[in-house]
DNA sequence: TTGTATGCGTTATCAT
DNA sequence: ATGATAACGCATACAA
């Protein structure tokens, strides 16, 4: 070992893998890599599978379509061990071209239902029912959800999750969308749903990042009191949730738990891992201000 | 090609990289991923690295220290082409080791003096400067630092050359330095500096997330209104500065320009990458609405 | 143009 | 216990 040191010898992880079949490698394959939840996940997922000695080769996905597939290519090149996919969605085709290569395959949040892949989700429908709930308690009478035109499967299951619930109490919910899932979109529906003129005194918003551009043009345009006027919930539990110009009350997302989870699988042998392919996780409501009477 | 694409063939990089002694991986060395400035920085370059036919490894140096010496043997043992530290500082040991091994060494807002890697700097100094010349332009008369413990040389500058050019001038400033350099230590700085009898004026906070933190706690805590009693600077421009609940106004990160130049000197043949060894970037000042008349 | 041999750095296996 | 050898998949150099 001190010959090693000496030499300034470095064992070769690329001739190791060769042999062993094994690189150690697991890819990250990620788009919107500075948005607050992702680039939280990001942090969650390299500590952890740095801590069971793997390492994690980070694919932006940001550019055109079709890029989740490059990227899954590109993670078989390298013989990646696992793949972990936390946007976009991968063809069906490529999805078997890993498995067949043995790589391993997590969804996250992807709610996607073909077989072989871990696919971690949160219980977004019953959380946003729950919203519901503290909106009337709050006395609260015109939802509204304010999401945006992204679609992905976890954005629309808040949504449906929201309508079914009110719905079920015999109340109807304004429901707008625009855009990319960020603050200026929250902006522009607070722009659309406040110059209504039945303009809704509660609204649960897709993301913490809609959210906040929400509140800022509820505030700033429209003159609103928060949550006096208007009560906002919002999803993920960024930073900026908790910020004082904001205290936003939202559900966290287990990023902990998530990145566990995901290591947790790809570490079990090929048996234990068949029998859990498919995770629901609980996203709790951390109550802060912005909703009344909490 | 046909073929090869029925039968699901993808070249091996593992072994072309152990053949051609290039793997085509830069390894990516960062703490703190989720902060906004650092996940920015992080999108930028493996965009951009992307685009170049190299795939990021990315190695999050969160826990103990000492850990940058460990990812770089890290990078090596995968024969990493280059490795791009965004946070620590490696042993010189190291470095030379690195080196040795024929891999590329690229230091962001590091501000070492070794010789072998290229080192991309901001005019933090300058920058910090004209920020005190904005303060008095305001009427402001008791400027302030603001800044965290962390020490590192990018934030050491900026304080340095507030205090320098504030000197020149006359006017002595106050300065307070507090924990990490996040949004809670922005709020702990301004209790303890607005609580004193000859409280500040004008603040420049060494960074965005301090500045947001200073403000909250100004104007929920103290009742100040910004930019009226008190004019604030931070620096990074983050998202979260040009939120209409903080409109800070702030020196911006050059970050596409800090990954195009370090993804274009890893693109370089050896005599031209040695003779631009050290780059000084500039940092534009975001006029926004927290310093009176902009 | 097509084919064949060799080496890259490991590790597993088999022989000593 | 120690040593020699083959094989992983690719690239290259040389031969046919």
């Amino acid at each position: 070992m001190e010959a090693a040191d000496e030499l300034g010898y470095h064992v070769n992880h690329l001739a190791r893998g060769l042999m062993r079949n094994e690189s150690g490698i697991v890819c990250l394959i990620v788009s919107e890599v500075a948005t607050p939840y992702r680039s939280a996940l990001l942090r969650e997922l390299t500590q952890q599978l740095q801590s069971v000695g793997k390492v994690a080769m980070l694919v932006n996905t940001d550019r055109s379509d079709g890029s989740v597939d490059r990227a899954l290519s590109q993670a078989i090149r390298y013989r990646a061990d696992a793949s972990i996919i936390l946007s976009g969605l991968p063809d069906k085709s490529i999805t078997q071209l890993c498995l067949r290569n043995g790589q391993r395959l997590v969804l996250i949040n992807r709610d996607d239902d073909q077989p072989g892949p871990l696919r971690i989700n949160l219980d977004d429908r019953e959380a946003a029912g729950r919203v519901v709930t503290a909106f009337l308690r709050a006395g609260c009478r015109k939802l509204a959800f304010a999401n945006s035109e992204a679609g992905t499967p976890s954005l629309m299951a808040r949504e449906y999750g929201f309508a079914a619930a009110a719905k079920a109490l015999g109340l109807d919910i304004m429901v707008e969308r625009y855009g990319w899932t960020g603050y200026e979109a929250g902006k522009v529906l607070a722009q659309r749903m406040l110059t209504r003129k039945d303009r809704p005194d509660a609204v649960f918003c897709a993301t913490d990042l809609l959210a906040c551009g929400f509140m800022d043009a509820a505030r700033h345009q429209f003159s609103m009191a928060i949550p006096d006027q208007l009560c906002v919930v919002g999803f993920d539990d960024i930073d900026q949730a908790s910020w004082s110009s904001y205290q936003l009350t939202t559900f966290a997302q287990p990023v902990q738990a998530i990145a566990g989870q995901a290591v947790a699988w790809l570490g079990k042998n090929d048996e234990s891992r068949a029998e859990s392919q498919s995770l629901m996780l609980h996203a709790e409501l951390v109550w802060r201000g912005s909703v009344r009477g909490g």
